[in-house]
DNA sequence: ATACTATATGCGAATGTACGCATATAATGC
DNA sequence: GCATTATATGCGTACATTCGCATATAGTAT
């Protein structure tokens, strides 16, 4: 019975991740590709330090990967099974998100200034 | 922006019931079918007051539902969405498990007395 | 009614989580 | 070096969860 608990409180921490809709958010916009944390911060409307909080805790379990680049840092979805169980919940996975008043390369190049995508 | 974060929050709601691991064993048995509390009680170890108060939390989200026959109530998974998720995590269901020095007819009544399955 | 069994509920203490704010680090440019 | 930008960390308080224990309810039998 040992062994069994075990395996049930390693999948309880998978569902912990995501049982936050700060961090589902996150994990959403990430299945659409790469974000950096300004990009999320636009996104979220919440102050930096937060948001780098629950990347911590997303990075922690190895459910994102990490990559810097100058002074942004780009996350991205490191498990496949995370994008399933996100599919299950929340449909497929939308298209990539711009946002206005965004700073990062992504949205600042360029791509955003179509201007056809923001936040209310 | 408010339909969406109510979107993420309700989905959070139904990771929060699967993030915690007796819960997850509660839901994992029900996937092979129905199961009274007193048989949940036993394959947990747990007292029954306790499996109670976690089966109350499940019901109320309308993951399982209730069945009286007399003085046993069983449990049953309502939800398909709560069953993909389950296979993600937890592989396929497993064989239906009939537990040793349990009360409930399942059980005690001829089935369990072949003897071959039991709790360590 | 009484007693017994199966299940449910209420309450409280310990523990954990969320989230704000201040501050630290790291990379870049001057 | 200093200033600026992007990100990370530490800490404290408010709030939520967990889980034990006592007790309540409902069904059955005598």
């Amino acid at each position: 019975m040992d062994r069994v608990s075990e395996k049930y409180s390693e999948a309880a921490a998978i569902f912990r991740l995501l049982s936050h809709p700060v961090r589902l958010c996150i994990l959403d916009e990430l299945r659409s590709g790469e974000a950096c944390v300004c990009h999320l911060q636009t996104i979220l409307g919440r102050p930096q330090a937060y948001v780098s909080q629950q990347l911590r805790v997303l990075r922690d379990a190895d459910v994102v990967t990490v990559e810097k680049d100058g002074l942004n840092v780009y996350y991205r979805i490191a498990d496949g099974v995370i994008r399933d169980l996100l599919e299950i919940v929340l449909g497929p996975a939308g298209p990539e998100r711009l946002v206005r008043n965004c700073p990062c390369p992504r949205c600042a190049s360029g791509n955003c200034s179509t201007g056809e995508l923001s936040i209310e």
